[in-house]
RNA sequence: GCAGAGGUGGCGGAGCGGUCAAUCGCAUUGGACUGUAAAUCCAACGUCUUCGGACUACACAGGUUCAAAUCCUGUCCUCUGCA
């Protein structure tokens, strides 16, 4: 695929965010349909490290993937590890440092490094480093993570442009994040200043989900009506298959989530067998269920294998359950993505 | 046969006179998870319940005590050492 063309379907990518999906090989995921995946500038920073990437030629060459790799910033880790104090560290009008809980060590991301990380990992896609904050956020602060966000945005754009010779010179596309938490003329500025600046795709920040698990489509209805409409709309994040074909609708065609492959280890899988579209197979139900966990896929797992057998697999903890399980969820979203460019 | 140690909820294993229906782990049964610190986390887990409680329980049978899983006596089992 053409990479200017990115976006121009709906396309799905799994998170490999230390460079696999976990419990998949590349022919595996390859074997899904998958034809993108995000991995992440932070947790490649911090193993193998830029240096030794570079040395490796690249996530590409590394995994043996030839498919699509878009390198999310580091962003939502200044939410998760350092905003929500799992991590020690800052965020500063600079970027943010991070101290490894593991090592000791200390990483420092702004939108420079952020930039050059996510080059020397040779993703074809880069996202600005964004600040990212959860839900409930104040007015202040989120007035304070759209102000951060887009003039970190700027260096992002200009450090790609001046340095790298930007999309010309590279060939990769550059994408921004808009922030504004749940305040619609926030995200609204926020989107209207990136447009300003210019880049390749816009992508839905923060988080995605009120805290009753709804769908914050107002704010992402604000975000598409205030960007150009020839570039990419990502929905970071994004979701359950139903938030995916809601957000398909107001016109996002780029999504991820972790939740396809968390659920899967454990235990939450996707069947259209079941009027929900949910299936909890470790549930004693399925002990003895010899059908496949969705009958009309035609995923490596529910072409070889029972409920009984993941079941089973998830149950006693082997990998097996963890990799069988994971296949399917995923081919299930990539089925859900095939049914929705059936409709474009 | 003698001498030690011990028998606690599905299992392992705490408790060693009152705050014990009994710490904790495992197993079991539900649930959560949304740009991955997640093969993680939460809850329930004797029986019944009008959710206030009620009842039956710590091998078995007696006993001491206001009060026993905890102390005493006997019985039955288990393990270890010596014969």
């Amino acid at each position: 695929m053409n990479i200017q063309d990115f976006g121009k379907k709906y396309v799905f990518m799994p998170d490999a965010t230390r460079g696999a999906v976990r419990f998949l090989t590349t022919e595996q995921l390859k074997g899904t349909g998958t034809t993108a995946l995000v991995t992440n500038t932070l947790h490649l920073l911090m193993n193998p490290g830029p240096k030794r990437m570079l040395e490796l030629g690249g996530i590409k060459k590394l995994m043996n993937w030839d498919g699509i790799v878009l390198t999310d910033s580091g962003g939502f880790q200044v939410f998760s590890l350092i905003h929500s104090g799992k991590w020690k560290g800052k965020v500063h009008e600079n970027g943010a440092t991070f101290h490894s809980p593991w090592t000791g060590d200390v990483y420092e991301l702004t939108p420079e490094s952020s930039i050059d990380i996510q080059i020397k990992i040779g993703s074809d896609i880069l996202v600005t480093l964004d600040d990212c904050r959860g839900t409930d956020l104040s007015r202040e602060d989120a007035e304070q993570s759209v102000d951060r966000t887009i003039k970190w945005a700027k260096r992002c754009k200009d450090h790609f442009e001046n340095v790298y010779g930007g999309t010309k010179e590279t060939g990769k596309l550059l994408s921004c994040v808009v922030q504004g938490a749940n305040f619609p003329d926030l995200r609204k500025k926020c989107a209207e200043e990136l447009t300003k600046i210019g880049f390749d795709g816009y992508n839905f920040g923060g988080f995605v989900v009120d805290k009753d698990g709804e769908l914050v489509i107002d704010e992402m209805k604000a975000v598409i009506d205030n960007t150009p409409k020839d570039k990419f709309k990502y929905a970071m994040g994004v979701g359950k298959p139903e938030d995916i074909r809601r957000a398909a609708k107001i016109g996002y065609t780029v999504f991820d989530t972790v939740l396809v492959t968390r659920n899967a280890r454990h235990g939450t899988l996707y069947s259209s067998d079941i009027e929900d579209e949910v299936l909890r197979i470790t549930n004693q139900d399925y002990s003895i269920d010899e059908r496949p966990i969705d009958s009309k896929c035609d995923c490596y797992t529910c072409k070889n294998h029972s409920r009984a057998y993941v079941h089973q697999m998830l149950k006693v903890g082997e990998a097996t359950g963890m990799t069988l399980a994971t296949i399917h969820n995923l081919r299930y979203y990539q089925r859900l993505i095939e049914d929705l460019n059936a409709g474009l």
